[in-house]
DNA sequence: GTTGTCCTTTCAATCGATTGCAAACTGAAC
DNA sequence: GTTCAGTTTGCAATCGATTGAAAGGACAAC
């Protein structure tokens, strides 16, 4: 016998060859208790002989879902530019990796966002079953809103008293808590803190900063607080001013790893001495603060593990499930920028 | 009278609040001649009014397109490692930006590829009406098989000399002849080569550093040149093995940033200076790389209009278009690990 | 009143699958 | 040979749109 003529593509074409009907292929290839073990796999064997596969698009359209999880960046308005942290790559590998594993797709969102309410009727929500959002800019209540609306999403970010949505995020705290006390330890003294208070994130680790510093009867300095989003230009603006105005510190604890790599490259310009002459310590742990002079100390989070997290709970939500919050615990990782002895050979 | 009761969500219930047929609708909405300007005016107005917006998943369903471009990253299978490179991130976020502009989706693919011809029958391909490879890899051979069975994609590489895809990339052996021409200018006579010659993007680079050495009236020195693929941590153990066995060279020409930063601190950690003792030059100017110390000198590639042209091309063949190839200039952006001399106050 | 032309609208098939319900078949018991 | 229960398969509607071909309507010319 021939192979066949025309290639098989549809579900009809499979059926005529078996000699049943469409309904009877379709329910085979799904292994229906409906159907005989003989029918099946007689099917199967057909489908694999001919290299047959469903068209899933096809399937995916009658089931009215689409099997597309959407990724939206919470970028602030005016800079794009923080696009290019690394930690967003590392989220992002996170959760292809997991979404692939459930046989999901990824669509990415990376338009900046003015108003996430527009996004409501946009594709990022329209050609997907779920939504996760990375971050949550300053954008809390749009993002209740939105989640009323009873849309499978799942944001990262950091528990807010109202908010209403299902929350994936790390200890922020904790974490800002560990860099701050960790640099009280050893010494230090007039501690500055770098990000912008008005992202969630950074509030709570700015509350985490200042629970150390009042553990160690310190008074907090608005002027060592420096109000910055995440973006190597602006923190490099920042320090200069704070050198300029001559405010006197000797450590920074910075919201990411990108901004304090731009501290540390700002102040050595500037003729400080990094650590001796102020410590600096990075939240995320990326891969280049090992590998910057000095090594950067930083506050680390399972990232990939936090996409695997992400993808499981909006998943959850898409079968109907009850889906609870998760934290993520938050490590502190040593490195010299922090004064702290070189780490032994490796 | 009041508002529809009940959503408007489908072509035929705007048809029948019109009193015309489906087919009308459709074509008022879609703009066609055939029909009358008040029959459009009166369903656009109507859609307007009862917020309807198409299924734009049907429609492309019924179009047997997807508007979805699938973007795949050629990671070696040892390292997905170096996935979080910030020029991927750059790269995609100007491929995003481009298909946003052009109304497509973009599909992340994220998974090591072992074998490129798996991908035919994948999702990558079955739901997406096109794909932009990043990197070739080592696939290059399969590559052509691809894109012999027709199917529109882009592939961001090198020029290699039976290629029969389409292809856009930067001038690798230019940027490699500057970097390395750069180098023996300042007076540097004995470079070294991080890079996986394997890779033809850079084994381009590559040859512009021949050529370079070549017009110096210098040999290439085959224990200068360390084979790693894009990863911090084998550069780091490429850099340590090379110190250890007293290799003399007084300067490197790395395929990337994250390489050269990565070789930096490595050096700086052995009792180097950079760039006195050794001086260093990366490859695509990432942000961090002004942000280092010393600031990376670097090939800078414009990567967003890359990402705009691997749109276009891609989106030309699925149009039917004959699409050429593009090659995107490369310039040398000098900063202080090179020996140059320190940038102008900013 | 016909006929013809032109402009507008509708009919119905189609894309490739899933699924409730009805129909057909099988085999055993009476 | 019926009848009935249980198993297997098929019919046809459905998801929400597009589009070629045919029909309908308006109007002018004869």
């Amino acid at each position: 016998m021939p192979p066949a003529q025309h290639k098989v593509t549809t579900l009809q074409q499979l059926a005529d060859l078996a000699g049943v009907s469409r309904a009877t292929a379709s329910r085979a290839l799904s292994d229906s208790t409906l159907i005989s073990d003989k029918t099946k796999s007689k099917l199967r064997s057909l489908a694999q002989k001919h290299n047959y596969r469903i068209n899933e698009r096809a399937r995916d359209f009658r089931l009215r879902r689409s099997r597309v999880i959407s990724v939206v960046f919470m970028l602030d308005n005016q800079s794009q530019q923080h696009m290019s942290d690394p930690f967003f790559l590392e989220m992002l590998g996170g959760i292809a990796d997991s979404l692939a594993q459930h046989d999901y797709d990824l669509l990415l969102a990376h338009a900046p966002i003015e108003n996430v309410e527009h996004l409501r009727d946009s594709r990022v929500f329209r050609h997907a079953d779920g939504v996760i959002f990375i971050g949550q800019g300053e954008q809390h209540e749009r993002l209740n809103a939105l989640a009323a609306q009873g849309r499978p999403m799942v944001i990262w970010g950091s528990k807010l008293p109202d908010k209403r949505y299902c929350l994936v995020g790390g200890e922020n705290e904790h974490g800002g808590y560990l860099a701050a006390s960790h640099l009280l330890k050893l010494g230090r003294r007039h501690l500055a803190f770098c990000g912008r208070i008005d992202i969630p994130e950074v509030a709570a680790r700015y509350r985490g900063y200042q629970r150390a510093l009042a553990e160690f009867g310190l008074a907090e300095h608005a002027d060592r607080v420096l109000d910055v989003p995440f973006d190597m230009r602006r923190a490099q603006a920042a320090f200069c001013g704070v050198l300029e105005r001559r405010v006197r510190f000797d450590a920074a604890v910075c919201a990411s790893d990108v901004m304090a790599l731009s501290a540390i490259a700002t102040l050595s310009e500037a003729g400080m001495r990094v650590p001796e002459d102020i410590a600096v310590v990075g939240y995320d742990d990326i891969g280049l603060a090992a590998y910057s002079r000095p090594p950067l100390t930083s506050v680390r989070q399972n990232i990939r593990w936090a996409g695997r997290v992400l993808v499981e709970s909006v998943l959850g939500l898409i079968n109907g499930e009850q889906v609870g919050d998760t934290s993520l615990a938050s490590t502190l990782i040593v490195r010299r920028s922090c004064g702290a002895p070189p780490a032994p050979a490796s």
